[in-house]
DNA sequence: TCCTACATTGGACATTGTCCAAGTCAAGAA
DNA sequence: TTCTTGACTTGGACAATGTCCAATGTAGGA
């Protein structure tokens, strides 16, 4: 079982078939679906499985921290489950690819005091934009 | 006539009395409103203007340069016309407010060379997010 | 094995945005 | 001023994404 099953059963997650499926296609690295391409992926391995289903999996995989959504484009929402290590998004312009990046320091730390007005300031996200490799010679 | 009126007839825009109508609207600092709400303020105004007109007229206004398009919560873009001088968003999580802020530094020279993947990167976008004095209090 | 609370299903509905054919009108020409 | 024309607007259909709910199914404990 994986360690994403395993956190989940000891979060006491009753571990259906659907739900295993959707772990399994979150699993590997840069991976950034929408919720439509997981449950196109699921329905390879659970052919009835509901799009409900999966967006209901998703919800509760981000509420709990397993999973972070990602916004990049103003379209759907996509579900990155490399929730472990801090890192921020790189996004070609043109073809929509999505990379993972880390970026030098805090960005929180370039928000000083003054400009902050009253909010409790706890997270920040930086999407950067450009042109990838393959866009670039096309 | 307004700056904004002015900048858009000098491109050669036909000036009706749509185009007058969102661009007042948006007339403004601070002002983050979504499609929606541009369309729900100029029927005010102007009760017949179609939502397909406001969409148009944002499109453009967007693509010329004079208004932002901000995306923060993976809901209805918002169109922010303060786009003469470079700024971040500040969003409560709570609420939804938003503000406009100014980080210290450049947010493109935090990703090193190294992380760019062969990306001609061109833009970072900054979105910090906390809870407002308000909801704070709440 | 049986129970039951929790999960899934499928379809209706909501929100946000796009597209198009037909009608309207701003602004330059005469 | 009036005319003309191509750009603009309209309204409604449609598309994409996401939410909700009543009926049905089932994982896991007793």
């Amino acid at each position: 079982m994986s360690d994403l099953l395993q956190r989940l059963r000891d979060r006491g997650w009753r571990l259906t078939a659907q739900r295993r499926v959707v772990a399994e296609v979150l699993d590997g690295d840069h991976v950034h679906y929408t919720a439509d391409e997981v449950h196109a992926h699921a329905s390879q391995r659970l052919p009835e499985i509901a799009r409900a289903t999966v967006y209901n999996t998703l919800s509760e995989l981000v509420s709990i921290g397993e999973v972070i959504e990602v916004s990049t484009d103003g379209r759907a929402k996509r579900y990155d489950p490399n929730a472990q290590h801090a890192h921020q998004h790189l996004v070609c312009s043109r073809c929509g690819t999505i990379r993972d990046v880390h970026p030098i320091g805090d960005p929180l730390a370039a928000l000083p005091e003054g400009e902050r007005f009253g909010f409790t300031v706890s997270e920040a996200t930086v999407t950067y934009r450009g042109l990838c490799p393959n866009c670039l010679v096309g």
